[in-house]
DNA sequence: TATTGTTATACTCTATAACTATA
DNA sequence: TATAGTTATAGAGTATAACAATA
């Protein structure tokens, strides 16, 4: 199989729903004997419990899907270029800019100029980004812990 | 578990990518892994990249993921009220009405005045819906055994 | 001439409030 | 007064084109 780096997005996702029992499989509604069926419908509305679960969970320290992702990517990788990170979440680069803006503005991450190309900028988390980071594992660890749990166990 | 309804939304989704290497599990990408265990940012992608494919798929129809959806609940049960269709769907009834007035501009649903209830409207799909629903059954087939492979295999 | 980051803009999807007609 | 459908509108997320600075 391919592995190449895809180009889906991974932003969106909506509040409300309470229950995530969309991941029930045994909950065959009987109005949706086509959907049921369908990946795409199952994937869509598992993606969403999830995300909903995700910003309940993170709204405390008011980080998005998104941006918890390029946080997360930025610690990983420091120092990449923007439109490197932009493309491998799968964003424009030009959709980008804002939400750099905003973590700049928070004192998360910064922009620096590129040495060799002037062109570009590195990314890298602030101290204060680190800290941050340090601060959320918890409730990272406690999302995803719930996530798993309603999936049915654990992780292989 | 709990077996409430949902009120997630199904839909949403942006064309671009070629690669649902999404799926590969393999694909430890070096550079996410924190990201990599996040089941929410595999959904995501997975979720687009399959809707991505239903729009290559259903683009010579004209048709995206939310009136496949809405199509098949009316044809499922027809004759429910607006607001219940729309609600199964977890669209909110006031952004129902345009995707609805769609469908019945292009003559495949149509909405009937409540004969007890004079508010509501029952929805139907016309003998062209029915038509269209079987012309296109095929590409639904052809779509969903794609990505069942792209999965890596059966469905169970 | 091409690329990086940026701005501006349009389009889609989603959420809320308020209206109308019925109940 | 409450509900079904509707309208209007605001906010996200996403896509494209075009620009300045730099290569």
């Amino acid at each position: 199989m391919k592995t190449t780096q895809s180009s889906v997005n991974i932003s969106t996702g909506s509040p409300g729903n309470e229950y995530l029992d969309v991941f029930d499989s045994t909950a065959q509604s009987p109005c949706l004997p086509l959907l049921a069926t369908a990946i795409g419908y199952k994937l869509r509305r598992a993606q969403l419990a999830v995300f909903q679960d995700f910003q309940r969970s993170f709204a405390c320290v008011k980080l998005r899907p998104t941006e918890f992702a390029v946080l997360s990517l930025i610690a990983t990788n420091p120092g990449q270029k923007q439109t490197e990170v932009a493309e491998q979440l799968g964003i424009k680069r030009a959709n980008f800019v804002a939400l750099m803006d905003c973590l700049e503005t928070r004192g998360l991450a910064e922009r620096r100029k590129g040495d060799i190309d002037r062109r570009s900028h590195s990314l890298h988390l602030t101290a204060k980004g680190s800290d941050f980071i340090a601060e959320i594992s918890k409730l990272w660890a406690q999302h995803e812990k719930r996530i798993i749990e309603r999936l049915g166990g654990r992780r292989q």
